[in-house]
Order: structure tokens, then C-alpha cells, then sequence
DNA sequence: TTTCAGATGTCAGTTTGTGACACTATTTTA
DNA sequence: TAAAATAGTGTCACAAACTGACATCTGAAA
């Protein structure tokens, strides 16, 4: 097991069982046999080693996005549909979803760092967007499409009757009821 | 002048002499005429001294909405207006704005920050909108209405020319195609 | 085996941020 | 007005987050 993820392992353990104020790196660092100083040449500051993943997110979303256009179909539906697809995952790992969420939401500065992510999402998919589409539009769409994900997130994690897929489809509803019907 | 004041231009005119992390919380206590921990006393941590507002925007934005409530007015297009009644103030203090954004988007902590106001806003707007809609639905068209506001603060932003109100009205115009050109 | 690159340890130092306590100025209240 | 509460500050000591420089180790290639 190489240190970076003793170190993540660590941390995820003493941040569930302390909190992530109340633990400090020297703590992680000792917990994974390591030194504080390879605990920060593995990751860039302490919240880092909850937020590593490369944009894998962005990456799938993208990928599914370009690989399914359909010229007959709304770009946003499109976008939406490129997040049902990767909804399996969170299903799958609700338990680990849960308990980093927790951490996350325990912390401002966790969630500011959470909301970053949102911004690369956006900046993935008004890429895969931009071939077929004006780039404002692209954004746009990206933009849209990212808040009905995490408003989806948000329902799905307050509610563990429904799957994210569903969260998702009520959500995109609600979008055209926003628009079409209270004219 | 009170010392938050002095904190707040020293701190100012320091970041944009020499960046956010070159400067010292020692450095602008010193040129505040006062101690770092008097600092530390007014601002929670460095970065707070660029983020003091106390969600004046929101409660405006919220005023605004509450007060030109209309039935027949879809509601992302009465949270889109309302960022149109408060936009002048913007386009009236572009140098400073500009000055500011320069540092924020100098630092990617900075920027996560800056994002943290973006969410505080949605629930500002949000919170205003929901005597009239169903709770969902005025957090959907919440979250739209600030990205749309974000989106035309950038093109603004990279644009003088056009006013921040006719940004607003562009983006507006572009989730109407978005919408209902595009089947 | 030798060599070389990459990962780790050591250590000293800077910076951020906090707690505790004392002092001063301003405002309240008797 | 005088006494007393209160808010703002300074001082000091300290924990914790980070960084740079340099030494050491380890594993794989030559």
C-alpha cells in the first residue's frame, strides 16, 4: 500500500471519529507510518486528501456526452442524461458518500472546497458541449446542469428512498415545469 | 477611521501591490497602525477581509423580489430583473470591482471563497420566492437565476463596453433558446 | 554490482490563528 | 459627577499548518 493512501485511509478514519478541526496532520501522518512532511508533498494542505480525485466525474460525464449527441435532443437533457449515467456509482457507495459528505458539511472551508469541484464540472462539460454548440450556450447548458446535480444530490442524500437517477429525473421535471407552464 | 476600516484599505493597497500570499497579516496590522491580533479580532482569517459584506446584494436582491412579486412574471425571469435593479451599482464602481476580482482570481482559495457567496445568495433568493412557489421549485429557479448572474458578472467583466443590466438581459435571452428553439 | 531517480526523513523556520490576561477608553447607570 | 460595566486593544505564549534545504534510503535499470 503505497503512503498516499495509508494517508487517505488515515484520514478518513480519524475525521469520522474526531472531526476534521480536531485531527491534525501529525496525527494522520503518524496513523499512516509516515512522516507530516510526506503527508504534504502527497497533498497540497490538509483538506486535499479528501478531495484527490482527479475529475473523474468530469471525465465520464464528458466522455458519455460526446459519445451520445443527438442533434434531435436538448443539450441540457443531454448534460442531465450524461449524470444519470454515473448515478450508479453514488447508489452503489451511499454508505461512503454519506459519511464524506458528513465531514464536508461539518467544515466551511470544506464546502467552499466543494464547490470548486462544481466549477471543473462545469468547465468539463461546456467543453464536451462546445463542439455542437455556441460557446455561450454551451456554458450555459453547463452551468444548468450542474445545479440540477447537486439540488439532485442534495435530495438524494436527505432521502435514501429514491435512487439518484430519480432525484435527477424529478429535478429536470421541475425545470420544465419552470419554464412551459407558468407563463 | 475606525481600525476594521484601516484593516480593510491597508490590506487593500497591499494585495494589490504585492498579491494576497506575499502579503503578511503582520504587514497590514503594521501599516493599520495596529497588532496582528487586533486583526485576528476583527476578521476570521486573512482572506475574510475581501468578504466583510454582510450579504448586502442578497438582501437586496430578496427586497426587490418581495416587493414586485407579479403572478403573471415568470419567476427566474423576476430573480433575473432583480439583479438588473441592483446591477447599476456595479457598473458605478467598475475600477474597484475590477481591482478586487484581480486579487480573487489571483487565488484559488480566494475563489473558493468567492463561490461560498454565491451559494448564500441562492438561499437569499430562494428564501424570497418561496411564500409564492412550491420550495423546489423556487430553489431551482434560484441556483438558474445566480448562474445566470454569474455568467453575465464574467462577460462583464471581460467586457467595458456593455453595461452589467444588458449582460443580464443577453444571458436571460440565451436560457429562452436554450428552452425552446432547440427541439 | 553500480548507478541513478524518486520517495522519505530531518530539521529549522515562517505564517496563520487562538487563548488568557491586563490595560484603556467609552458609555451606562446610580 | 462618580462608579461601574463594556468594548476594543496590546502583550505574550503557543499550537498547527505549511515550506525549503539537504540528507538518506530504496528499488529498478544499466
Amino acid at each position: 500500500m503505497k503512503s498516499k493512501e495509508k494517508l487517505q485511509a488515515a484520514a478518513a478514519k480519524l475525521f469520522i471519529e474526531k472531526g476534521f478541526e480536531n485531527t491534525t496532520v501529525q496525527e494522520i501522518a503518524s496513523l499512516a507510518g509516515v512522516t507530516e512532511r510526506t503527508f504534504f508533498r502527497q497533498f497540497k494542505d490538509k483538506s486535499d486528501v479528501l478531495f484527490d480525485t482527479n475529475n473523474d466525474l468530469g471525465q465520464r460525464v464528458a466522455a458519455y456526452i460526446t459519445s451520445n449527441f443527438d442533434v434531435e435532443k436538448k443539450p441540457l437533457k443531454l448534460a442531465v442524461e450524461s449524470f444519470v449515467s454515473i448515478s450508479e456509482f453514488f447508489d452503489n457507495s451511499r454508505e461512503r458518500v454519506l459519511a464524506r459528505n458528513q465531514i464536508i458539511q461539518s467544515n466551511p472551508d470544506l464546502q467552499e472546497r466543494e464547490l470548486l469541484k462544481g466549477q471543473v464540472l462545469i468547465t468539463s462539460i461546456s467543453n464536451s458541449l462546445s463542439p455542437q454548440y455556441d460557446g455561450d450556450l454551451s456554458e450555459l447548458t453547463a452551468r444548468f446542469a450542474v445545479e440540477i446535480f447537486h439540488m439532485a444530490y442534495t435530495k438524494w442524500i436527505k432521502n435514501a428512498e429514491k435512487s439518484l437517477a430519480e432525484q435527477l429525473l424529478t429535478v429536470y421535471e421541475l425545470y420544465e415545469n419552470l419554464f412551459c407552464c407558468l407563463e
